[in-house]
DNA sequence: ATGTTATTTCCATTATTCTGGAAATATGGA
DNA sequence: TCCATATTTCCAGAATAATGGAAATAACAT
């Protein structure tokens, strides 16, 4: 449970949250750390700041890339908080939504 | 996006989240705010504030009846959450978990 | 009206999180 | 080596959230 409080949390943030989406939409190869401010806009300390969040929570990972840091979604955890909340948190009911996309035969 | 870090936000914190959890296996009826206070041991100030939270984001709903309050868990906002999370965050491939349960563990 | 129970509001205190400048660290290049 | 660039850590101030006692409100019963 506090995983999950602390994923929830991770991404309960504007800021964070841009973050995520801008390493999901960059898919495995991930952005250094430069990138994202530049396209967040934000002060280093501060950037640095909530990547680490994200990192400390395991929805992000980071690697040393010669001078770069490079963040990359990591999905894991992610997966883990959308079941979490799929299971236990809507009644039973269907509560991902009928999207077009790849449908999941269990 | 508001909407979802508030509704993200409104989750990441224990007793709020297990406040909507309760909600979640008490199904349409809902529940009076007491008997969730007694569940969860919150003095009443501490309870009032973290529901209100809850309602405040519509991930549950409120009625009077006769003397008590009656709260109960509203899908909709938690369909769009998942969804969000779902389409947005999960890069494409199947984020919500094919573990399809019979079981719910109470 | 008075009493009882349920819940909320008011308010102050404490705790946590966010922000960003400045200094430190790391890496590679000349 | 020294310099430039990338990122993090340090630190302190500002903002926001959580906590709960006490008083207020609400609803019903007698």
């Amino acid at each position: 449970m506090t995983q999950i409080v602390d994923a929830l949390a991770a991404l309960a943030q504007e800021t964070r949250l841009r973050a995520y989406r801008l390493l999901v939409e960059a898919g495995p190869e991930g952005l250094p750390a430069g990138r994202i401010g530049e396209e967040l806009e934000l002060p280093p300390a501060t950037l640095s700041f909530h990547l680490a969040h994200l990192a400390r929570t395991g929805l992000v990972r980071s690697r040393q890339e010669g001078r770069f840091v490079i963040y990359s979604a990591d999905f894991r955890n992610m997966n883990q908080l959308v079941g979490y909340l799929t299971e236990n948190c809507c009644g039973g009911r269907a509560c991902a939504p009928s999207t077009r996309r790849t449908r999941v035969r269990a």
